[in-house]
This record gives C-alpha cells, structure tokens and sequence, in this order.
DNA sequence: AATTTTCTACTGGTTTTCCGGTAGATATGA
DNA sequence: TCATATCTACCGGAAAACCAGTAGAAAATT
C-alpha cells in the first residue's frame, strides 16, 4: 500500500472550493484526483462503479447531509476512507461523522502540508484529524458537561427497561414490584429531563449519555 | 505549559496495573504522578481538592463505569484531561468515551513511549490516540453499518418531531395534516423499527445515527 | 403510459401513558 | 439518633399511543 497511487474523490457543493483543492493538491505526489462532485447523488452514482480509496466528504450538501451520505457511503463502500472537510466545527458534529463511520476530519481552514498528511494517514487505516479538530475534541464546551440529571440506582434501571421499550406492566412484571410504582418512577423520570413524554425522554437521555 | 511538570492521575482497579505503570512512567521526564486510585470514590475525593492534568482511567472500575466517572470528573474538573486506558476495543466505547467528553484512548497494551506521547498531547490540549486505538476508529464494523430502516422524507421530518415530545395532535398542527395521517405514519415508523413502542424506536434511531 | 411508492385519511377499539398529587417504609448519610 | 433521600404504593381520570386494518390521491419511478 506504502508507495501506491491514493486515488482521491471529493464531494462539495461549492464549485470554488473544489477548484482550489484540486488545485492544492495536484502538486501532491501519490495522489490522483479521480472524481470531483457537487452532490451526494452524483458521488454515490461514481462510487456504485467507480473507485476511491479516500473521499473528502462536506457535510453540508444540496440534497443530502453529510451524515447521510457518509453512513450510505460506508455501506456500498466499506472500503472507501471517509475525511469530513467541513467549516462545522462543533464537537458534537465532529462525533457524529465519527458514529456515521468517518475514518476523520478537518476544517476547511485546514493547511495544505496537513491536509496532504491527513489523506495519508487515512489511506494507511487510522483515525486522522487536523490539529484544529484534535483541539476541539479535547475540550469538551460548558454546554456538553450541563447539569445532567443525576438518577438513582432504580431509575436508572428502570430507564433502560423503558428503552428496551417495556410498558409499565411488564416492568413491574420483570422487577417484582406494583405498576403504580414503576408510574411513580416514570414520572419523577420525566420531572428529572424536564420532557413531556417518553419520546423526549430518549433522546436527551441518549444524547447525555444516559445510556 | 511546555516544559511545566504534568500531574499524572490514574485509576485502575487492578494494583498490578497502576505497580506497572509507575515503573513505566518513573523515568518520563515532566511526568509526576500525583495520585493513583483503585475505584471511583477514591478518585473522585482527591480531585474535588487534589489537582490533576491528565487522569489515566480505566473503564472497568468496581464501584462505577469509567463512562460515567469520565463525565463526572469533567464537570467537578474540566481542565482534567482524560485518557481511557482500557482493554475495551470496541469502536463503540471508544465513541461513548469521546461522548463523555475523553481527550483520547488508549489499549492497554500501548507501548511505553506512544503512552508517553499521548500523555504529552492530550496535555498540550489535542485529541489523542495509541496508534492501536486509531486502526480501530479508522474500521468500522459491519455490525455498525447493518441494515438501518431507510425513511422516507416525511417519517424523518415526524421522526424528529416525535423526538422533540410533540404529541400526534402537535405534529398534526405544525404540519397542517389530520391527527389520523400522524398516527399512521407512527405506526409505518414502529413497523420499519421494528419496536413495540416510541421508547424502543427512540434508542433504535438514536443509535442508528438517524438523528 | 403504466406501475410503484409515498402520502394522505379513515374506522372502532384497546392499551398505555401522563397528570397532580398524597403518604408510609426503608435505606442512607450526617 | 435524627434528618434526608429513595423506594414503594395509591387515587381517579384524561390524554395519548397503539392496533389492524382499508383505501384513494399524488408523486415518483420505470
């Protein structure tokens, strides 16, 4: 693998940009450029045939999310190693693309000497990230460490039953205890996040990492 | 900060373990241990008067999850950089670290001088990872990337609203449609989730990234 | 143009959740 | 020992979700 031809594909909306990455790395030894999209249709067409060790992905696309196309992409082309290359820089957006089977990401402010070695180093099979990104991902904001509802012992258990969608009955069922104690728990489960309903309950637990 | 002595923390349940990491990390030039714990409760006492830069954490601790330590320690602590050092090798974990706000991972097996690295980066403020620990990220696994319930335009757009806590009869109102269309389209999505209920779907979409 | 998919809406009913509380027993912590 | 937190259980009822279908219109695809 060490020495071979990378061949490179890239998908963004904005026609400039492509130029200018084209243009960035043309001087890169090792690197082809087989395919430039504006789409995530248009890049999913070229990958049902054609072939790409790495994609640079965008995550804002015209007809697609990025995450979309990212998760969609890992599954026809498992073997193709995905760089996000985005101006979103959000911590948790950054963790999205990772679960979506990103193999990395940059900003787009990224450096050419760094955007060349990402591209390698995804193309030797590891995670790569821009020195900006690493910083991000080291600092976890205010907003993600927010007061998270702290649950005891029971409703933490309890928690994961409704997750594994359970009813009221079949929770007591399973823990030996009267329905109207498990209303008790889903009640003072809903006052804890704050939501209405189980629906919303999910997904701020999931979200915090309840679960 | 260069050049300034780094305050090393580590829990582990295991003695032979924090025995083994001391004689490794004895010779580290600018590393100081200042305190090695065997649970949670220990390390969670010296920290709220203790100081740390840089916390090496088992996942695996008798008395709480390192996830939930993890996420712990960065609200009573947040200039507490964390590195998990585990022997959980799943993609998964290491995404549910990230989440609970780790600067890095690394397998326990990671090699003297790369765990030295990592503990210089992750103090210079960058995400950090044993070259192990990258492999893995970089390869999805098919299990991650199984047949996920491909919604149509409008279930995503109710899936959502769903996930706000609206209710049938909300959606019905935001999206001008009878309460009986909603009510249909909740019964397609638990149908492709394949889930007894919204709680159950919840989780499913969640994890599938569909959200 | 024909077919398929998506979206819309409906029936009549059952099951489940949510509401807004009260309150005693047990466990835990100071 | 005392105070606090957690867990247990209950009231009566309204609101919401779930069930197992049928079916036509519009949009999209072939």
């Amino acid at each position: 693998m060490s020495g071979q031809t990378i061949h490179l594909a890239i998908v963004d909306d904005h026609p400039l940009i492509l130029e200018g990455l084209q243009k960035l790395l043309e001087g890169a030894a090792g690197i082809e450029i087989t395919g430039t999209f504006g789409n995530a249709q248009d890049c999913l067409a070229f990958l049902t045939t054609g072939r790409a060790d790495i994609l640079l992905l965008d995550i804002t696309l015209p007809d697609a999310s990025g995450l979309d196309l990212c998760r969609e992409i890992k599954q026809i082309s498992p073997a193709t190693r995905i760089l996000a290359l985005s101006n979103h820089s959000e911590r948790s957006m950054i963790l999205q693309m990772l679960q979506q089977g990103a193999s990395g990401y940059m900003l787009k402010n990224v450096a050419a000497d760094e955007l060349i070695r990402c591209i390698r180093e995804a193309h030797e099979g590891l995670l790569t990230f821009s020195k900006a990104v690493r910083e991000i991902m080291a600092k976890p904001s205010a907003a993600e460490l927010r007061e998270i509802p702290r649950l005891t012992k029971r409703e933490k258990e309890i928690l994961l039953l409704i997750a594994d969608g359970k009813t009221t009955a079949e929770i007591a069922g399973m823990l030996h205890l009267s329905p109207l104690t498990i209303e008790t728990h889903r009640k003072n489960l809903l006052q804890k996040f704050g939501t209405p309903n189980v629906a919303a309950m999910m997904k701020a637990a999931l979200q915090h990492g309840l679960m």
